[in-house]
DNA sequence: ACGCCTTTGAAGTGA
DNA sequence: TCACTTCAAAGGCGT
């Protein structure tokens, strides 16, 4: 159900007609053709994509708001503990980092513990003490489980030890610093939107995949050096942290299950990866894509 | 309530 | 060194 769903947001994106049946030779459907869908009235999000080669890049995406400068008025210090418990230093001296975080104590949602000293306006997650963005978290650190501790507190009937033993699980995580795609999309996301009146992420992200290629190499690579800056900045501001930190931290409902999602046809360059094929490749049995030479640029 | 889907890239893991 | 795996974001959908 479901991938007939992205088959159909897909093909609808990218003019492919959805493999119907298994045996079906993908080769043999109708040329590629544009033009307005059902979910993409305008047509604007295929239209865009298709005389994307002959159009300049898109404006100038704005840098990152973690780069820009947001002065904090009422910076304090981070109290030892917390500190200590998230690797946290005092605020960056260095003259390109000093004034993107500055430090400031307070008390957030259900991180009753946590403070908070990420001050970028743009970067808000959660719930501050409203009007005052200094008391906000830095977008990296969210409690263990996203949503569940977004939720207020379980009033069920829990023992205290049980509700204490669950709070010291629900310790927050520092998150990944997002690479230099993510921080695409997470600009982007909201123009594909607007142009596709799509909302399923995974259509979107299929868009905005082609559209990444899409971008001349100086486009991307404002969008690379906005990543390392990232990063810099995220060693620094938690010098113990590793990737690995946050291993298993997803529930999969069964590495069997997982694999055989992994092994699903996602996309041509997953298809191509798994089986060894390269660019020129136009069609791909195993995963049942088709790569017209002529949309290659776009993939 | 929460995992899956989908994308790319960075980083971790194991051979 | 290489191939493979996991996780970053997002929100609808399915279980």
């Amino acid at each position: 159900m479901y991938k007939e769903t992205v088959y159909s947001a897909f093909n609808l994106l990218m003019h492919y007609p959805a493999p119907s049946g298994t045996g079906q030779h993908p080769q043999s459907q109708p040329p590629l053709v544009s033009g307005p869908s059902s979910q993409c009235p305008s047509g604007a999000c295929c239209l865009a994509d298709q005389h994307k080669a002959s159009q300049p890049p898109h404006s100038v995406p704005q840098l990152s708001p973690l780069y820009e400068h947001f002065s904090n008025p009422h910076p304090t210090q981070v109290p030892a503990d917390i500190s200590q418990r998230q690797g946290v230093h005092r605020p960056l001296q260095t003259p390109e980092l000093s004034g993107f975080y500055s430090l400031t104590s307070g008390s957030v949602g259900q991180l009753p513990h946590t403070v908070s000293w990420f001050t970028h306006p743009s970067l808000v997650l959660g719930s501050g003490v409203p009007g005052h963005p200094a008391a906000i978290p830095h977008p990296a650190i969210v409690p263990s489980s996203g949503k569940q501790d977004l939720q207020p507190y379980d009033r069920s009937l829990k023992t205290q030890a049980e509700a204490k033993a669950e709070k010291e699980v629900k310790k927050p995580t520092i998150k990944k610093p997002l690479n230099a795609f993510m921080l695409y999309m997470k600009e982007m996301r909201a123009k594909v939107i607007a142009e596709c009146t799509l909302k399923e992420s995974a259509a979107i992200n299929q868009i905005l995949g082609r559209r990444w290629h899409a971008l001349s190499r100086e486009e991307q690579a404002k969008y690379y050096e906005l990543a390392r800056k990232e990063r810099q900045l995220h060693m620094q501001l938690y010098p113990g942290w590793s990737a690995r930190d946050n291993y298993g931290k997803k529930k999969r409902r069964s590495r069997e299950k997982h694999q055989e999602s992994t092994s699903d046809p996602g996309s041509p360059k997953k298809c191509r990866a798994r089986f060894g094929l390269n660019q020129q490749t136009d069609w791909c049995g195993p995963c049942r894509w088709v790569v017209p030479t002529n949309v290659l640029p776009l993939l």
